[in-house]
DNA sequence: TTCGGGCAATCCAGTTAATTGAATGTTATG
DNA sequence: CATAACATTCAATTAACTGGATTGCCCGAA
């Protein structure tokens, strides 16, 4: 779940960052029109967040670019407070739907978790995960197994997230690496073997049987 | 659905009137301070848009006096004053949001509808909370812990008061930022972190269990 | 009305703590 | 026996905590 930010103000890229890291989306910012439109060509991202007002290239332009190039991808426009207009002409640029600023957090999450639902075209994801008696609550970060609590770190949340929404299903190092860690991550990295040692240590160990099976050359698999 | 407008020009009422009868709202004019406070104390109104400026009573003094008598329903700020100055000041008066005229009817409607939601929200939730031995009356304004009473700041009552609404979820610093100090507070600042601090020296230290538990990089969450 | 004390709210900066991911060595397996 | 997987250590980074300084509001007294 990796969003690309094209926004020059810094104030807002780190308040962005911060609030939408703590829902559990990573966040790639791009300063200008130029770079943002290179970015958003590499498909990484499941949603683009474009402010209207940008040095080098215009948001708007931006946008109608991209959608002419055929990008598909969810895109939503902040503007200024006052500009109706923009407004209209954004979304008839191809923008999917549009915020003004200042905007409320809970609004742009609000509007972020729809376009992701419509992009992805997945269901609404199911609040509270299971696999055997390992239990998920995704509201609350609570983690159990066998009936008990288990403390977890932000990065063990998000990875063990991710092998109990695939559960069943063997995930690969990279399929892992570009859902939990985001597409800017490092290929060559071994943060996944350590992480999955590190839930391993958590969840499986002292508990039987072993959820998480390593399958040799293709990745791992959770299921019971 | 009825909103209450406190506004002394003919023509702005006229042009909200119709306006937002046309989205399906019922509107209810007064036409200066002592009136719209009359008329807001008979609490049949989901929202009140109240102008600043008015005849009678100042929209600020209607406010800061509604509040004070612990009247919840959302209010909506209309003001001439472009200045950062006054809007915050306005906020902690105690309105949810403002909007500066001239404003778009797209922008007051996309407002009215965000804070129709966030009060339906809050109409449901009950006048008194729980969680373990933590207790809040939210019309007395009373909070206990283990049976014993405990005097907390009006910023600590509100902090306190959203957490134990999203109780057992994990909430965010941007999620608490704006609904407690509302959307025109600095994003970048650490109030949350110190009222987190606080409450937890009044609600936490010297009892146990610790209700308040930090998650880290995801925000703070209040359960037993 | 003005002044000043008290207090709540906020800001700031130093400190502490936890997390992260790279590096490196060890073990297992096909 | 070569390679992938696993385990462990550790330094850098980032997040959170905390106490004190500062600001500004409220209210009572002059």
């Amino acid at each position: 779940m990796t969003i690309l930010l094209v926004e020059d103000d810094e104030r807002i890229i780190e308040f962005l960052r911060r609030g939408l890291a703590a829902e559990g989306y990573h966040v790639q910012a791009a300063r200008d029109g130029i770079e943002g439109q290179a970015a958003a060509r590499t498909g990484d991202f499941q949603l683009v967040i474009l402010d209207l007002m940008l040095p080098g290239k215009d948001g708007r332009d931006v946008c109608k670019d991209l959608r002419a190039e055929g990008f598909r991808t969810p895109i939503l426009m902040l503007t200024a407070l006052d500009s109706t207009d923009d407004i209209v002409r954004g979304l008839r640029f191809g923008a999917d739907d549009y915020l003004t600023k200042p905007f409320a957090f809970d609004e742009l999450l609000a509007r972020v978790e729809a376009l992701m639902r419509r992009g992805g075209r997945s269901e609404i994801s199911p609040r509270h995960l299971q696999v055997a008696d390992l239990t998920f609550d995704r509201d609350a970060l609570v983690v159990t197994r066998a009936g008990q609590t288990i403390e977890l770190t932000s990065m063990e949340y998000a990875l063990l997230e991710f092998l109990m929404v695939e559960a069943g299903k063997v995930v690969s190092r990279a399929r892992i690496l570009e859902n939990v860690w985001g597409t800017a991550a490092d290929p060559l990295t071994n943060v996944v073997d350590v992480y999955i040692r590190r839930l391993r240590a958590k969840i499986d160990e002292n508990f039987s049987p072993p959820l998480i099976k390593t399958i040799r050359g293709r990745g791992y698999r959770l299921s019971d």
